[in-house]
DNA sequence: TTCGTTGTAAAAATTATAGTTACAACTCAT
DNA sequence: ATGAGTTGTAACTATAATTTTTACAACGAA
């Protein structure tokens, strides 16, 4: 099964408060770029803001940065959303038997390789910034409407 | 949310048919094992034996490796049982609004950082072979073994 | 031909996601 | 202070995937 767009939505997010800094950035405005439902969008930046990676303001409303986007990396978007509980990208079967050699050593073999893989994974993400990310995605526009007129 | 545990379930399968080769591996004995119902094992074995990882013998019953271990890699069993659609690992929510310029490019520049991040991971699992974990199991048997008499 | 087994369908239980409605609490401009 | 607009959150619904379970036709070997 797939990791909840979430975490994509959480990036959306981000990159919005980004590139658009002037705008008021209520639940509602959010909800329109990325294509869902507001609430949705408060769920979120309401994780966001717990992991101290954005500001958001009760009763006037509107989203800021609460963070450089150099200081900003995709894990901690990851973690910030809780997609995957902590160590646990793999779902392992739980009731080994242990009366059975196997069932009684698979798991923490498992458990070892799978955690080098997710490792492998997260380090991926940890190694790159939302400044990196918004900067492609800046180039990514600019050069469309170049194209485009 | 969890990669599905028919990951981890195939992996006890084949773990079982090579640390027990004498055996007549039915889905009742596997599952006493692995702690579940047959028929999730025969599911399971029925990818494992799709992707030519397995012999399953209908009627008489019984599974057998059908390759040697050496050449069982973690990713082709993760593969062979089919927990993450090729390419899929994350989900990217689907609706940004193409008016928006961050929502209409949004979905490419996150797609290429997945792409990474998941074959980062993909290739963890491809570097480990069953042989090798087969060894790493026995080893942790013998030691429990020999600890606890 | 009988016994034990596989392959598979179908249904139920459980769990997570995602969308929606509703509303109290809050901020700010007037 | 009051009213308009917004957040935070709960509750409900819909949808989808997982896992377990029951059931049974087809199969293989003694």
């Amino acid at each position: 099964m797939q990791i909840s767009s979430r975490f994509s939505i959480g990036v959306h997010i981000l990159s919005l408060l980004a590139i658009r800094p002037q705008d008021h950035h209520t639940s509602e405005w959010l909800a329109g770029s990325v294509g869902t439902n507001p609430v949705v969008i408060r769920r979120v930046l309401g994780h966001l803001k717990k992991a101290g990676l954005a500001n958001v303001k009760a009763g006037s409303g509107g989203a800021t940065l609460a963070r450089e986007l150099d200081e900003i990396t995709l894990l901690d978007v990851y973690r910030a959303v809780d997609v995957v509980e902590e160590g646990n990208l793999f779902h392992v079967h739980e009731q080994p038997n242990p009366a059975c050699p196997v069932g009684a050593n698979i798991e923490q073999v498992l458990r070892l390789m799978m955690f080098k893989a997710q490792a492998a994974m997260e380090g991926v993400l940890a190694a790159v910034t939302m400044r990196e990310l918004v900067d492609v995605l800046a180039r990514e526009i600019e050069e469309k409407r170049a194209a485009n007129g």
